[in-house]
DNA sequence: GGCCGCGTTTAAATTGTTTAGATCACGATC
DNA sequence: GATCGTGATCTAAACAATTTAAACGCGGCC
């Protein structure tokens, strides 16, 4: 009795797949048999092979036009090991730094006709790690990672190891084989605090971000070394870290001005957590822009439209999406893509966010 | 030899596919010869079925993982013609009014171990279509979608008829046969337009959006509606159309202030459109929240950090998400579920972005 | 001796790709 | 005139990894 129903709810879930297989009935021996042809001269027919003569071909594919043939790729991809997915991992897709650069990846790999399956792993290692076997199961051509904190090298050894090609986007595996696309971020933090340096100010902070990642120590080495070959003093209080977001900039506010010695300015993690600040300092009453420089990083569309416009550093998110993508569709055709690293050099893009310091009693 | 030259390109591109055939070879046969039981056993075991003995499982089980089998859904799901995969369409993902209903419906989906693949159409209606016809190829159980202007009920009925349930969110199509999931527009937009009135206003803008979707004509209706209740007229200049961007909230600023009898106050089309407004506003010397007062709609988690805090309408996008991908959850476990259209009652959050009218000389 | 239940196995089925070989027409060669 | 070679088309059959319906072996039971 109780086993009895026991079975009865172990295939209690086929009901779904029964109607879609009723449904779905065209295959390549439906064509076949309709033209008495064989199913192989079909099969090629549709992708064009110069094995089938010309008018053969036109009448095989005209012939499955009209009768609305669904070609399945799961059949093919289980003969062929290829599948036309390629998976997208990054902390959030939400987080508009990404934006453009899923943007140039899906206009590069739309190209080459593979479809992509986007996922966040919201910075926890699991969520990684699962989508990682998920991409696996499903047989997916490769993977691009921006990968989580703490991603051992063994995760991604063992994701090509599987058949899964990988290529990293703005962070970097220490000991992972594979190429890495991203900015260079000492660079690029060195060209705002020295940006804020040259208009005269001496107390800079540096808000947001983590030094977890390779980006984060980059990015804080970079304001660092133009700090000290300055001359100027870099206080272990101005480094106030946290998340990477608008409201993460808009709480950070209250810790900036209350330190002491405040400083004029604040060279921050990204737009988001700049603009998140400027928020937080016009919410108190000061005026960014004016009272307290600010600097972002990304140059997000946003920036050009806060208020005031901020100043910050282009990233060359384009070109990171751009060639990631392109440098995994090499791999995927068997091409050897060496593990090289490639630095884009950022810029910077200045607006009314900076000024001149304003000393106040 | 030309022909020689076109075999030789058409075959090119195996050499991944080889590569993955060599390093994926563990499969249920692998670990059926190993233990001595057939692939059947296997298979039936690692999926916890009481057709086999528990100790029998247990060991399968633990062989499996020693050795590190990968699950091919691919195999499977030509078998069962379920594939795990659901397809989600939005216009654009990177759309923060997407970002929770995207959560929301990860997080529904998650629990039932479907994985998603999400896509942007645009409002293009041709991606729309070279998406679904993805989906209908790799199997996918269904799809999400808020549909691309223009899209026909026909389109939706093809992809039902052919095995792929669907449901739809944030905007409906007026004859298709299944379920929509969206807030309640015209309602929203009339409770900003009511509390405007409530302080005062009688020149009230709306900007922002496009009167050719149905939530674009809902919202209209609502502003209407509430503006001839109150006995006040309604002037086709006030009416700014545009995209639903920040970018072209900043844009319409300029627009809004050399109205002629300017408005006192705006009701926009969803919070990027009010930030940006307000963001043209300051940038023309006026204070949003004081000399023009704004509302939004969606109440995204910037419209709290905002400066002012904007007044908005929470929409009900993690219910949105939620109950859609329940809905479709059901539908793929062959449950029949009635084409309903479920509105969800939005809320007034009142910010400092609206007070009392200001009129000047 | 037939039947039952249990655990397992066998064999068929799912759909498209690939490869070795079949077929045919046509000219050239002996 | 028969044989052979050749190139162009096409087909039969094997193959990919899994699921499942049906069958099987084996005690125990009536």
């Amino acid at each position: 009795m109780a086993s009895g129903f026991r079975w009865r709810s172990w295939i209690s879930s086929r009901s779904s797949g029964e109607r879609k297989a009723l449904a779905q009935k065209i295959k390549l021996s439906t064509i076949a048999d309709a033209l008495g042809v064989s199913t192989a001269t079909v099969s090629l027919a549709l992708r064009d092979s110069p094995l089938v003569a010309g008018n053969t071909r036109d009448r095989i594919k005209e012939h499955a036009r009209a009768i609305g043939y669904i070609y399945n790729r799961r059949a093919a991809s289980l003969r062929t090991s290829r599948s036309g997915i390629v998976g997208v991992v990054v902390h959030d897709i939400m987080n508009p730094f990404f934006a453009e650069i899923l943007r140039s990846i899906e206009s590069e790999l739309d190209r080459s006709r593979q479809t992509f399956i986007l996922s966040n792993h919201y910075d926890q290692l699991e969520k990684q790690r699962t989508f990682i076997d998920t991409l696996l199961q499903l047989g997916a051509d490769g993977v691009i990672m921006s990968p989580a904190i703490g991603t051992p090298p063994e995760d991604i050894f063992m994701a090509e190891e599987n058949g899964l090609p990988a290529v990293l986007i703005a962070r970097t595996v220490e000991g992972a084989d594979v190429p890495v696309f991203r900015g260079d971020d000492a660079y690029g933090t060195g060209l705002a605090t020295n940006h804020l340096i040259s208009l005269g100010h001496k107390r800079i902070a540096m808000v947001g971000g983590t030094d977890q990642t390779s980006t984060g120590r980059d990015r804080y080495q970079g304001y660092v070394n133009a700090m000290e070959a300055a001359g100027l003093e870099v206080r272990p209080s101005w480094r106030i870290a946290g998340p990477r977001t608008k409201q993460a900039g808009f709480e950070a506010a209250g810790q900036f001005l209350a330190l002491k010695d405040k400083p004029t300015a604040a060279c921050c993690w990204n737009d988001l957590v700049a603009i998140g600040l400027m928020n937080g300092i016009a919410r108190a009453g000061l005026v960014p822009g004016i009272d307290i420089s600010v600097t972002g990083y990304d140059d997000l569309e946003e920036a050009a439209i806060a208020t005031p416009a901020l100043t910050t550093v282009w990233n060359g998110q384009r070109e990171v999406g751009r060639r990631a993508a392109s440098a995994l569709l090499d791999k995927l055709n068997g091409q050897m893509v060496r593990p090289s690293q490639e630095l884009i050099k950022p810029e910077l893009h200045v607006r009314q966010s900076t000024g001149k310091p304003v000393e106040r009693a």
